[in-house]
This record gives structure tokens, C-alpha cells and sequence, in this order.
DNA sequence: GGCTCCGATGAAAGCGCTTGCAGGCAAGGG
DNA sequence: CCCTTGCCTGCAAGCGCTTTCATCGGAGCC
């Protein structure tokens, strides 16, 4: 390993001959200091290839310029751009993204957020609203400002940028009983520590009540999110509870697996059979006859959460609820029920 | 926001009845501190919800634990499962991702290097071997251990964790020349800034030419990679140059893209066209009849470089280039060319 | 031309933690 | 019973930067 020392801003402004302070000063507050001497300094800056020691100057200043993020599996795509998106906004401010992922474990979860906040986090972002209680307590003691994304808090005590995934869900179910379904079935993603897929179930079981009608457990199961565990799904359904017209799938991944477990078994969809996803990512729309789907901005959700952030960190007030829209998407993989 | 200055070392110090140093030592060298001196200062801990001070321990100690990522478009799904995977990796070892991501722009990656090194990363991750020439100079200046994933340094000089794409790329083409197919069309991601998708590139080229072939440049689409790209490359290819029996994607998505929009036209695959991908998403295996593809590990690269950042840290030796396999996975896509 | 006022610079005190060094104490040996 | 050996603990000096406060020189004013 090279011994040789980086060069610290003592050196450059020797250097450039002018004291430490007068160095400090032409870097970051470059308006304090005359024409000549910031570029004699920034000369000496890259004369030296100097760069500046980072937890020295969040020590000084008690900021790190460092967004933390705790997601869940950042491989699931619609993370993944949200990720992307946050990212880009908070380089665009000078910011950097630490970056913790879990798999929908709230206690890695917790452990994730406390690194992040001894790392010197200037503010959070945490997905959904299922946490251990000590998460946010922790949050809250530390001072560090945070966004809970993708869901919204119902008592809008906490800042939130998201969808209202029941409502979201109720508009999907309601399309079906308009298509003359009633007997549907549901693969819902892992309700476990998973706040937005418990609500969009609620959201299924609302719509249908609403219409006096139920939705009898065998007629719902919970997969984690993936093609491969949507047609297992919808295969586990069809031997359990046959008879149902509609699948309404958690996400679409979800949805699409149901689909091609579908294709596989010359089930015409949607003539005789309709489903639904979740989240409208790329393949939703290419994959014939198209899904039918609800769009959730998630590059929109990760960049409005950055955004809101850095406006809270310079001091603005910002509205405690972001509710972004999410359109139900009808494609072609819902049509009337089969006999209608 | 809270005024509450948050607890520092010392005030758990003094909560615990022992010195600073003592107490510094009971946190981050546990043997060296007796039994009940211990227990005292982490029940102050506890009681004060002391939460140390990363930027502080950073500077004394000139280590940040943390480890920089500096990925494209992490919504491509390939860098989404390395970024997880890589993330968790760190978590275990009680280190820190911070990641930044880019456009396949090489001055914006060296920007987020920059920031990233001036952060204090102790080790980093970057993806391929095209980059700013002073982005690498950088590092090598800062001392700062790097991996370079997904591609391998032809000299071997630099650490690097990844795979062949031109022989994997060879594979795939051979597969193709073995079932009898000669008109070949590509479909390459964007070869600028990108030397994954250049080598894939060459690598069809190659093979070609070893059967003394020629691969015309009309037969040949360079478009970002996506499956609404892949379907119109697809389109466009047809249009400009008809008469090709298979057609090799440079990933997956565009590959699928390929496939859906063959099918739309009534095209049968493998049949009348084979069509070829690369990466193995989810989705190649799931999509009937399966998609012919070479399979990355995107996840174990991941987690192979933080492993082997971890242990350069640590001191240890790891060999500098670390290949991966890449198996050409032979799915329902590719089949002998019509008419043989 | 002398005085005031202001803008640019410098000196020095931290920011919160780690760590080399030295001191203190108890146990063990002579 | 005194001294050595070792284990813990405490003191204090940084780690590299920011920022208050004081200083200094010069321009503007009368």
C-alpha cells in the first residue's frame, strides 16, 4: 500500500501561502475570500491532488452530506429504481447514498438504520410503515429527519411519500366486479413485516364487502414476490380452490407467473380467466396481451423522497403527506367474465 | 427538531464512573477492559441511548468502515441483485455500502468516485474497465483498494472479479453456428462507455470469422438496454436487413424484446428464428419456451468483491483476478435453422 | 490628511473519539 | 516483607477540518 500521506489542507495552504483558515475558507465558502487568493488555493489543490478528509469536516461541521436508505431487497425492480432515482437526486445536491438493504427482516432492518445513523446519516429514508417500535425512536432521539416511502401514515403524524395502496387496490377489485366477476382469488405477496401487501389484501377484502361478498381464505395465498412463486401460486390455487374467473395478483411479477402458468395450461386470458398485478413495471405493458395493472411511480417515490430531504435539511417545511397518483392501468389480460 | 444534544462517550464515561479511555476501549476492545467495567459502561450506554459517533472514530481512527459502490443504472436488475448481495455482505462484516450511481456516464462516475473517496471509503466497487483515466488514478493515489467487477483485466494488473464476455459471447455464437444458422443479426447494447456490451460485441464477430463468416454491419443494432428497445432493434433489423435466422441479443431484456416482438409478427422460435440472450434474469427461464442465454452470476459478483475487499483490508492476499463461470444456459429459443 | 468602517485574513479553540504511554494495584516469587 | 510481573485504567495528545473572534490594511469620507 502507498505510505505516502495524503496531503492535508494544512499543506495546500502552505502551499499556496495562506493559513489554514484562509484555505478552509476558499473551498467552501469561496465568496469569503478575494479572487486571487481562492485560485492560488485552487491551484495548490490540484498541484497536490489534495482531497478534502471527509469525517474531518463532519466532525467540524456535524454534517456528513450522506442520505441513508434502508431498503428491502434493492433487487426487486421497483426498489431498484427507486434506488437509482434517489441516488441521482442527492448527487445532484452533493449528497451520497448509504445504502443498507434486508430481506424484509425488521430487526436487520433496525441494525441497518442504527449503522446508517452512527455513520452520520443528515437524514433517512425507510420503505413502509411496519417497524420495530425502536426504529423510528431511534430516528427521533438522534434528531435525523426521515421519509417513510411508498406507504402513507394514516394519522399523517410522520412525513410519508407514497401511495394509497388499499385504495389503490379497492379501484383494481372494483374493475373486476364491474367485469362480472365475483369469484376471485388472490396470490398476495408475503403479509409478514410487509405493510403494502397486508393493505392491498384489505384493499381486496374492502371492495368485495363493500358489495356484500367475501373472499374465503382458500382463495388466497402469500408468496414472496417472484415470477416463479406467481405460477406456483396460481397452481396451489387451482387445486385448492378451483372455480374462480379472476386472479388478482400482489405485485406483477406476481401476476405475470400466474399468467404464464395460465398459458402453460391453455387457460385463455382473459376469456375465461382475468388477472391483475401490481406496480406496472416494464413487462407489464410488453408482454401480450399486456397486464392489467396499478402504476406506482417508484423512480418518482425515491427521487420526491430525496427531494423533500434535502429541502428539509435547508430548512424548508415541506407537507407531512406526499400522496402520489396510481392509476389503475387496464391492458389486456382483464376482460368480462366468461357467459356474461 | 430536537435541541437535545445527543449523549457523547465521555458522558457515558462519567454515568459509568470510569475515563473516557476506558470507555472507549470497553466499546471497541472489549478483552481489553475487565468484566464489570464493561457491563457498567454498557449499561450507561444503554441508559443514555448512546450512539457513537462515526465521523469522530473515523478520523482518529482513519477508517470509515465503509465501502463505495459506483454502479450504472442500478435499476438494471443484473446490478440490483449485486448491489443487494454486496450490501449484505458488508452488513455481516459490520461495514457500510455507499453507493452512487450513473448513466453509463464516465464523468459522472468520476465524480461520484471523487465524492465517494472523500467520504472516506476504505475499499471500492466499479463496474467494467471503461473509465475516465482518472478515475483509477484516483484510488491509486488515496490508497484506496478497489475491485473492478463484471469484466476482467486482459492484463492482469488490476483486481477484478467478473467474466469472459467475449468468450462467453463466443459460446453463444458457436451454439448458434453448430445448429446451422449463418445469417446472424445482433442486437448489442450501447457499445460507448460500456465494455461488457463492446466485448459481447466482438465476441460474435470473433466467432464468425474463426468459420471464416463476416458479421455485415446493416446486421447490427446498438440500442440501450430495455425490451421495448429490443423489440424495436428487432423491428428495425427486419426492416433493414431481412433474411437472418437468429438473432443474439446483448442482454436479456433485449433479447425478450426480440422474442416478444417475433411473436407478434408471427414469427415461430425457435422454428423460423432463434433467438439468443445473455445475463439469465428471472424471466429467461420463466418466459415459454425459455430463453438461450449465458448466465452471469450478478449476484455472487457481488458478493465475491465485497469478500474480497473485506479480506485485502484485512490484510489478506487474494489472487487479483477471480473468473467467474458463465454457462451458456441452452433453452426453447435456439433450435436448428428452418429447412436443415 | 486623519478617522471610520469594512472586507479579507490569521490564530486558536474545538468537533468526539482512539491510543501510546505511564501509573496503580494485586498477586506471586525470593 | 519487598520487589517484580501483568493486568487495568487514566492522562493527554492528536486525527483534519471549520469557525469564532481579533487583527490588519485600505478605501471612503469630511
Amino acid at each position: 500500500m502507498p505510505a505516502k500521506p495524503s496531503p492535508r489542507l494544512a499543506d495546500v495552504a502552505r502551499a499556496a501561502g495562506v493559513s489554514l483558515a484562509t484555505a478552509s475558507r476558499a473551498l467552501s465558502e469561496p465568496d469569503m475570500v478575494r479572487e486571487d487568493t481562492r485560485s492560488r488555493v485552487q491551484e495548490a489543490v490540484a498541484m497536490l491532488g489534495y482531497v478534502p478528509h471527509g469525517a474531518a469536516r463532519a466532525l467540524a461541521t456535524r454534517r456528513t452530506r450522506t442520505i441513508g436508505a434502508v431498503f428491502p431487497p434493492v433487487d426487486n425492480p421497483i426498489f431498484a429504481g427507486a434506488t437509482h432515482a434517489l441516488a441521482q437526486e442527492l448527487a445532484g445536491a452533493g449528497y451520497t447514498l448509504l445504502l443498507a438493504s434486508h430481506d424484509y427482516d425488521a430487526d436487520a432492518e433496525l441494525a441497518a438504520t442504527r449503522a446508517l445513523v452512527e455513520r452520520g446519516a443528515d437524514g433517512m429514508v425507510l420503505v413502509g410503515l411496519d417497524h420495530r417500535p425502536e426504529t423510528l425512536a431511534l430516528l427521533e432521539r438522534a434528531g435525523v429527519p426521515y421519509e417513510i416511502t411508498w406507504a402513507l401514515d394514516p394519522g399523517a403524524m410522520i412525513h410519508c411519500v407514497g401511495i394509497s395502496h388499499r385504495s389503490a387496490s379497492i379501484r383494481v377489485t372494483q374493475h373486476l366486479l364491474d367485469l362480472g366477476h365475483r369469484e376471485i382469488a388472490v396470490i398476495a405477496g408475503d403479509t409478514r413485516g410487509n405493510d403494502r401487501a397486508r393493505e392491498r389484501l384489505a384493499g381486496v377484502k374492502d371492495a368485495l364487502a363493500a358489495r356484500g361478498l367475501r373472499l374465503p381464505a382458500r382463495r388466497v395465498i402469500e408468496m414472496p414476490f417472484s415470477v416463479a412463486n406467481g405460477r406456483k401460486g396460481f397452481a396451489t390455487l387451482l387445486k385448492r380452490a378451483p372455480g374462480f374467473t379472476a386472479v388478482i395478483g400482489g405485485n406483477d411479477p406476481l401476476a405475470i407467473g400466474a399468467f404464464l402458468e395460465a398459458q402453460a395450461r391453455g387457460i385463455d386470458v382473459p376469456g375465461r380467466l382475468s388477472i391483475t398485478g401490481f406496480d406496472d413495471i416494464e413487462l407489464a405493458g410488453e408482454l401480450p396481451p399486456g397486464l392489467t395493472t396499478v402504476r406506482v411511480p417508484s423512480a418518482e417515490i425515491g427521487r420526491e423522497a430525496g427531494k423533500r430531504l434535502l429541502a428539509r435539511l435547508a430548512g424548508k417545511a415541506v407537507p407531512v403527506i406526499r400522496e402520489m397518483a396510481a392509476p389503475l392501468i387496464v391492458r389486456g389480460t382483464t376482460g368480462p367474465v366468461a357467459g356474461k
